[in-house]
RNA sequence: GCACCCAUAGCUCAGCAGGAUAGAGCGUCGGAUUCCUAAUCCGAAGGCCACAGGUUCGAAUCCUGUUGGGUGCACCA
């Protein structure tokens, strides 16, 4: 068990003890406890404020309560010293035995170091990506794909059960269009001179592979065809070989999705009409009509009669429709019964959208809540928009066709890596600046390198130890200093920090504590460029180069383990 | 017009389910290089946490309003 975790049991069993001997009710919530580090150090090392949070639930001053829990604490062998501070804060100094035994620990669970049961097994399904199987990932992609993927290796590691998910919009009138364009691109394919691209279709150079592989299925036989003859069949060719694509490109991202759920397939098995046949008894779809949109009314709006379903009963500005006037499904039509379909395996829902669709989190969040009888929580993550950037300026990619920027060209450019790091360095729901100079820079406001630096430098220990020909021993952790302590309390934070992040579903934590634990490993390893007796590799003693040795690995393992939910490779070396 | 997101040092951003004296990098200024990778480190200066109210023992954090920026706003996805 790790150190943190052991004091939050601590506190509780104080807790229990007053409550056992009548000081304290025995029904009072304990969720809002905090066990943490103090801001400033010289408080100590752990801080609750559980006096705090149960005085007045308690009807009893914090302070008061305070004493009796501070007189629980310091029985125990481990804590130094407890005392009251402030309003009604415990600060406890932990026993330096106590840190030392938690870096045993890192080395004793290694990759599993942080890795908690926290999520209970809570069965999760993670949608994220979910781009349109149109054409290949866009750099506009980039950012969700990382950070749903980050945050399900994150709630994974927290104790959740977890699917990742990717819902493939192949029902839409955007898939018509990419069958008329692989149309266009298997005649030219077999050697018809199609010009240029006819306007409203899908240019890109991409799917001429495409046009290929359907005339060498087809041979001409769709040549001069009317289009109901070939489009279904075009169309599902099509998006077979975009997925295809797209897979590819998210691996390049080192991506991998559990599931692919098709809309069309959705359709096809009347989960929509069954959805809107349930909400129709419950009363919450009607046929109604719209008001026109407020602002700016479009010239050819007209009022028409759809099946509405009442998301304004949720919260939501006005109803919403879930089928055309043609009688098809609405994006959202089917949507709903996406969203009720992954209810039926999850306990909770995530989905990781652009901040584009910002607009529609309310209608589907209603959508969830209806079908579900609100007992399924859904969050909805948004993700600013990343602005291009190379040495400060604006960034355009000179492609003829299509002239955008894919994921490929961003990868091949910096590096799978670089793109995940970077990408987890703000929060998902602030913008983003990505300069393609500075995600590969050498320097400390790098934080990409920064880390991997810090990284690279402890294997180098690890290469200068048997290059020096250092026999080592067993490691002395009495022998740390006061210098070396404070490191063991930065690394026992990983695993708090792991669960934080999880439970606020917000990964970039992750990557601000590697930098963290960068930052004070860089300056620990200076301490030796001003003082050789403060070196690690020490020939003149070899308990002391293995003790060292030892903290500096644990701190390597515990940079691997949060570049492991980040989706980063640690390296060995700088180059 | 409406909804959602954002507003913290000159710049770019953290701030951990409301906690103690709001932090880091860059930039500026001053230091460390016979060094295990100085690609690094140490120190200093720099703040009305956009503004105004409210909630309570306590607010950058929660609520309301205002201002300023971003995104979106019919059957598109």
């Amino acid at each position: 068990m790790t150190l943190f975790s052991r004091f939050a049991n601590h506190i509780n069993a104080a807790l229990d003890a007053l409550v056992a001997r009548g000081e304290l009710a025995a029904d009072l919530s304990r969720t809002a406890i905090s066990v943490e580090p103090p801001r400033d150090a010289s408080h100590g090392d752990i801080a609750t404020n559980a006096a705090m949070v149960l005085a007045k639930p308690a009807k009893t001053n914090p302070r008061a309560l305070a004493e009796l829990l501070v007189a629980e604490l310091a029985k125990l062998d481990e804590v130094e010293e407890a005392s009251v501070a402030g309003p009604g804060f415990i600060n406890m100094r932990v026993a330096d035995e106590s840190w030392r035994q938690e870096l045993a620990l890192i080395h004793a669970q290694a990759q599993d170091y942080g890795r908690s049961a926290a999520g209970k097994g809570i069965r999760v399904n993670v949608e994220y990506v979910s781009a349109n199987p149109t054409g290949p990932m866009h750099v506009g992609h980039c950012r969700g794909a990382v950070v749903g993927d980050a945050l399900a290796a994150l709630l994974e590691f927290a104790g959740h059960d977890v699917v990742r998910e990717y819902y493939v919009n192949d029902a839409g009138a955007q898939v018509d269009v990419l069958a008329r364009s692989a149309h266009v691109r298997y005649r030219q394919a077999l050697g018809e001179d199609v010009g240029e691209i006819p306007e409203g279709l899908y240019p890109g150079d991409y799917l001429k592979p495409v046009g290929q592989a359907l005339a060498a299925e087809y041979g001409d036989q769709f040549v001069g065809q009317p289009e109901s003859a070939w489009l279904l069949t075009f169309r599902s060719f099509a998006v077979e070989k975009m997925l295809e694509l797209i897979r590819s490109d998210l691996a390049k991202l080192g991506i991998h999705h559990d599931i692919f759920s098709s809309e069309a397939e959705l359709q096809a098995a009347g989960k929509p009409a069954a959805a809107e046949a349930w909400l129709r008894e419950q009363g919450l779809v009607y046929d109604g009509v719209l008001e026109a949109p407020k602002g700016e009314t479009p010239d050819d709006w007209e009022p028409v009669e759809l099946p509405l379903f009442r998301s304004t009963q949720f919260g939501d500005d006005q109803d919403r429709p879930i089928k055309k006037s043609d009688g098809s499904w609405t994006y959202f039509g089917a949507d709903l019964a996406y969203h009720y379909q992954k209810a039926q395996s999850a306990d909770e829902l995530i989905d990781i959208w652009g901040a584009d669709h910002a607009g529609t989190v309310k209608r589907i969040k209603a959508a969830v809540a209806a079908l579900t009888d609100g007992k399924t929580r859904f969050d909805v993550k948004l993700v600013q928009m990343v602005r291009l950037l190379k040495n400060g300026e604006p960034f355009k990619m000179s492609k003829r066709a299509g002239n955008f920027v894919t994921l490929a060209d961003v990868v091949d450019e910096v590096g799978k890596d670089a793109v995940r790091f970077t990408m987890l360095t703000r929060k998902a729901d602030a913008q983003m600046d990505f300069d393609f100079a500075k995600v590969i820079e050498a320097s400390r406001d790098n934080p990409v390198f920064y880390v991997q630096y810090a990284h690279a430098r402890i294997a180098s220990l690890k290469r200068r130890v048997a290059d020096a020909g250092i026999v080592l021993v067993d490691p002395a952790p009495s022998r740390l200093s006061d210098d070396e302590l404070p490191l063991i309390k930065l690394m026992a934070q990983f695993p708090r920090i792991v669960d934080a992040a999880a439970s606020a579903r917000e990964p970039h934590r992750i990557a601000f504590y590697l930098g963290d634990i960068a930052a004070a490993f860089h300056a620990w390893w200076n301490m030796g460029n001003d003082k050789p007796e403060a070196r690690v590799v020490r020939a003149d003693d070899p308990e002391l180069t293995a003790t060292r040795l030892y903290l500096a690995d644990a701190i390597g393992q515990i940079i691997r383990n949060g570049m492991a939910l980040m989706g980063v490779t640690a390296l060995e070396e700088m180059n």
